[in-house]
DNA sequence: GTCTATAGCCCGATAGAC
DNA sequence: GTCTATCGGGCTATAGAC
């Protein structure tokens, strides 16, 4: 795929391909997605998958790469932060409190890009957390162990208590009200009798996560 | 399917389709469940599929239909209590403490079912949730919606205020959190480093859940 | 790199004998 | 109710011309 750096000639066919494949994977599902209609998608010739990608698989997998490497951009910086522990100097009290913003701070940017940057994307790497392929190890070695670990982190500061299997399972409680809005859609959506997460919509979650997490974090 | 009743004679081999196919789609999802594999395990001709559920979608809703059945019978009284708001009679406060047990009771007896009564199951109506198809009503209209109407209305009691959107969003991240063991599965027992949830694991996850909830409930 | 054409497979459905 | 046999269609993958 990217032995020869000089393929650009077939790279805006490979872009397009790759945009219709995350739009089919995420609306169908692997199985259920079909490669003709995504080349017909992507206004290219269907056996030009088998070229770029070496089929079906490649092209799934190379879709969830292209995810990989855009998040990465994105959460790089905030995740070095955390994972370093760099953060301003102070006494031990202000520490803690930094180490909360921090974690809210995280909570805000997850859910704002799960629910708006990309729709399609959030579906592809919710559907992997619940039902893996070899993309999972993609993502959790380079995107969600980090994100699991860097909340782990921040807890243990905040918390002022050493990492437990007590305060692992207080991150994945976390963590689960963070993919809320993916994982249980169609509940929720009815619940809250919304049709769709609008700006007024994501600030009533983020409130109210924002105020789960602090009571949750700092509780006992 | 039940328009004859005396189709007594052909019930174990509906049952055994219904145990092979709830345990395919639960691993396979439907598109890549395959009917003669189905068949196969069922220990049954595949033809007989389209004469008992007129097909691959007759066979899957088939599926639901029985998970409802078989759950009506374990949450309809505790759902039917909740819902008559009939707890006994007692001062203020009592009532309020009688609801905040009611509502853990609930998250313990979903947290266990969950996990150990049939992990096929859950699997099949939590995939569902994210990915709805004509499944989801059914279920809806007869498990979840009414489970998370009880949990608003617990909830009302508990913090002794009307309904709104902040309250059910409040009973939305209660409901994440129970279905924290299915939905994000993979990076849930990777974080706990736990290879099964056996009584030990599922007995700390109550445990921390019950607290969270305490705390999220009465908080404010 | 791109396209045409097709091979080869597997699937879900069903007609018809028993 | 059960089984055998098969049909028709859709799929991915690929060989080979350009």
């Amino acid at each position: 795929m990217n032995e020869k750096c000089r393929s650009s000639r077939g790279e805006p066919t490979r872009d397009a391909l790759l945009d219709a494949a995350t739009d089919a994977f995420a609306r169908f599902g692997f199985e259920a997605a079909n490669l003709r209609q995504i080349a017909e998608a992507a206004g290219v010739n269907p056996a030009l998958i088998g070229y770029h990608f070496k089929g079906k698989e490649g092209l799934y997998l190379a879709v969830f790469e292209r995810i990989l490497v855009h998040m990465a951009g994105v959460v790089e910086p905030l995740l070095a932060r955390i994972e370093t522990g760099i953060w301003p100097a102070s006494p031990e009290q202000d520490r803690r409190e930094r180490a909360l913003e921090l974690l809210l701070a995280m909570l805000e940017a997850v859910l704002t890009r799960l629910v708006h940057l990309q729709p399609a994307w959030g579906t592809l790497v919710v559907r992997e957390m619940s039902s893996p392929t070899a993309a999972f190890d993609l993502l959790y070695g380079r995107l969600i162990g980090r994100g699991q670990r860097a909340l782990v982190s921040l807890l243990q500061v905040v918390r002022d208590e050493p990492d437990s299997e007590r305060l692992r399972l207080l991150a994945a409680t976390i963590f689960a009200q963070m993919l809320l809005v993916r994982h249980a859609r169609a509940p929720f959506m009815r619940l809250l009798g919304w049709e769709r997460i609008g700006d007024r919509e994501l600030a009533a979650l983020v409130a109210l996560l924002r105020r789960n997490v602090t009571l949750i974090a700092l509780g006992d």
